[in-house]
RNA sequence: GGGCACGUAGCUCAGUUGGAUAGAGCGACGGACUUCUAAUCCGUAGGUCGGGGGUUCGAAUCCUCCCGUGCUCACCA
């Protein structure tokens, strides 16, 4: 256990001890008391509010209870010091050796150090990406793939069971307009005219494909009925889309365990099903909505139409499920696909959507509150838009152009570890800007680089140190006197590596891998203090001849370092790097 | 006009669901290598947490009203 959680054990233990000597009432509540590192450093290593919480609720002076605890408290073989501070907070040091055994435990746990099982095998699906097969993966769909799949991953390593799912939007008028595209390059390919006109699709990227269906179909396609052959074009069309998307997915280190078709939905009824149910619990009712004020949509029909009672479930309108043209809306597959999640059984289910889709977000909880007689929350994280620069200058986009920056393109330019980490060096529910030329940058200015810096520092000193005859084995490590860590800045870098269980438990509690990467820039940023103090006093370099105590210690410590810096590395889905190129 | 986000140092952003004198990085200025990687480090300067009001022992955080920015608003997905 770490040491921040003894000590609160300590503390409840005091409580309780005034409890039964009537100090304190016994019916307190306490779950708001809190023990945690304080703001400054020079409170004291570690502080708690106890005595504010439970002074009021007692009726008793802040200060004066504080007083009382710390009476307790300082029989305690692990307090060095407790103080009454300011309004009522209790400011602790710890013993040293406290601190050091927490190095025993990072080495003997290896990268499982810090993860606790929270999940208890609880079953999480996370659906993310989900981006429409009608073109390659470009730079908004990444940022959502690179949070869904880190959180993924999170989840996985504190003991949930997890789904990774995409659902593949296969149905509806794109795709029909996505095969006319790919039909004219069809015909282009067979040496025809280019038909550009009711072409909504003009990307490069299917010409390819109208290639490949000439090797595939001849000309045997060629038809002055399309619909004949449109069945073998979007089958053909789509299985080469989604390999694509599949294929960059990988490249960036993402393995989808789940797909689901939303045309599937259709052709087994589960659209159909999911209505009547809603239906069924008198959700689905014929109503006319309103014009939106002060909306400038001037083609404005009032018309009668099928709805769904959203405003029971917290949002401002009923939302329509039909189309003028008698087709479901885009919602109504996704009722059908929620609700065909629920009944698979998920403890969680967790979107990720694009904040293009922000919009949409009250009526999926809505629907998912609905379908599963308001047992399920549906969580839905967001993820910000991303702005791309070059040498400082926005790059444009736009996809009528065919000009915007494809995922292929990233990884190509920057590669796979610099974008993962950088998009999640943001938290998700902030715009986040990406500059080409920072990302590949081989200084501090670059994230991913400086804490790749510092692991590859720890990989060659502990190169050196085998070369110089040292063991380096973790089991042996393990077993040094590690009281010779002794200066300030070495307990103030294991108190750091202290708080690496509380991060990871903070960051899958609420669903913020960005936690991670801002810890991990923060360690790496105590390591290369660390080792330029050895530069200026040659006796806090980490490997010293002619001391091997200090130096085997001093070895554990930055092996410590590491571990915590590559696990980390790993949930980030971020391949350390032993020697920098 | 409605809904949802967001607004923190010159710039880019953290801030553990209400804790102490609000923190990093960049940029600026001043320093540090006969190295375990200077691809780095140390120091200084920089703030009315958009504004007003409220809730309480205590507010960047919660409530309310303004101001500003972004996304979005049936019959696209």
């Amino acid at each position: 256990m770490e040491i921040t959680n003894i000590l609160k054990d300590k503390i409840m233990l005091a409580v309780e001890k005034l409890e039964n000597q009537s100090v304190l009432p016994k019916d307190l509540k306490k779950n708001s008391i809190t023990v945690e590192k304080p703001k400054d450093e020079s409170f004291g290593e570690l502080s708690t509010n106890v005595s504010m919480v439970l002074a009021k609720q007692a009726d008793i002076k802040p200060r004066d209870l504080a007083s009382y605890l710390i009476k307790i408290l300082k029989k305690d073989q692990m307090i060095e010091s407790a103080q009454i501070a300011g309004p009522g907070f209790i400011n602790f040091i710890i013993y040293k050796q406290f601190w050091i055994k927490l190095i025993k435990k990072i080495l003997e746990d290896g990268e499982r150090f810090g993860f606790k099982n929270i999940g208890k095998g609880k079953t999480v699906n996370i659906e993310f990406v989900s981006a429409n097969p009608t073109g390659p993966l470009h730079v908004g769909h990444t940022r959502g793939a690179i949070f869904g799949d880190t959180l993924a991953s999170l989840l996985k390593n504190v003991g949930f069971s997890v789904t990774r799912e995409y659902y593949i939007n296969d149905a509806g008028t794109q795709i029909e307009s996505l095969c006319r595209s790919v039909y004219s390059r069809y015909e282009e390919a067979l040496g025809r005219k280019y038909n550009a006109d009711n072409n909504e699709y003009p990307g490069d990227y299917l010409k390819k494909v109208g290639e490949n269906l000439v090797d595939e179909f001849g000309d045997s396609l060629l038809s002055s009925d399309i619909k004949s052959n449109l069945e073998k074009i979007k089958t053909y069309t789509l299985s080469v889309m989604m390999d694509q998307i599949k294929k960059d997915l990988y490249d960036l280190g993402i393995i989808m365990d789940n797909f689901v078709s939303e045309s599937s939905l259709y052709k087994n009824g589960k659209v159909q099903e999911a209505i009547d149910y809603l239906s069924k619990l008198n959700l689905i009712y014929k109503g006319v909505l309103e014009k939106p004020k002060g909306s400038e949509k001037l083609d404005w029909v009032e018309r009668e139409q099928d709805l769904f009672k959203s405003t029971l479930f917290g949002d401002d309108i009923d939302r329509p499920i039909k189309k003028i043209d008698g087709n479901w809306t885009y919602f109504a597959p996704d009722i059908a696909y929620h609700y065909d999640k629920i009944k698979r059984n998920y403890h969680e289910i967790v979107d990720i959507f694009g904040a293009d889709h922000s919009g949409y977000t009250v009526r999926m909880k809505a629907v998912v509150k609905a379908l599963s007689s308001g047992k399920k929350d549906l969580i839905i994280k967001l993820c910000q838009l991303v702005k791309l620069y070059k040498d400082g200058i926005p790059v444009k986009m736009s996809k009528r152009a065919g000009t915007y920056v494809t995922l292929r393109d990233l990884l190509d330019e920057v590669g796979k570890d610099s974008i993962r980490f950088l998009f999640l060096m943001r938290k998700n529910d902030a715009p986040l800007d990406f500059d080409f030329n920072k990302a590949i940058e081989q200084t501090k200015d670059n994230p991913v680089f400086y804490v790749q810096y510092a692991n590859a520092r720890i990989y060659s000193i502990l190169k050196r140190a085998r070369s110089l005859g040292i063991n380096t084995e973790k089991e042996f490590i393990a077993k040094t006197d590690l009281s010779y860590l002794s200066s300030e800045n070495e307990i103030l870098i294991i108190r750091k590596l202290s708080e690496w269980p509380n991060i990871i438990f903070v960051s899958a509690s609420r669903y913020e891998p960005h936690r991670i990467a801002f810890y991990l820039y923060e360690l790496a940023q105590l390591f290369h203090g660390l080792q330029s103090l050895g530069k200026i006093d040659h006796t806090m370099k980490f490997l010293i001849k002619d001391n091997m105590q200090v130096t085997l210690a001093r070895v554990a410590l930055i092996q410590s370092i590491q571990i915590v810096i590559i696990s980390g590395l790993k949930i980030l889905g971020v391949k350390p790097v032993d020697e920098m190129l």
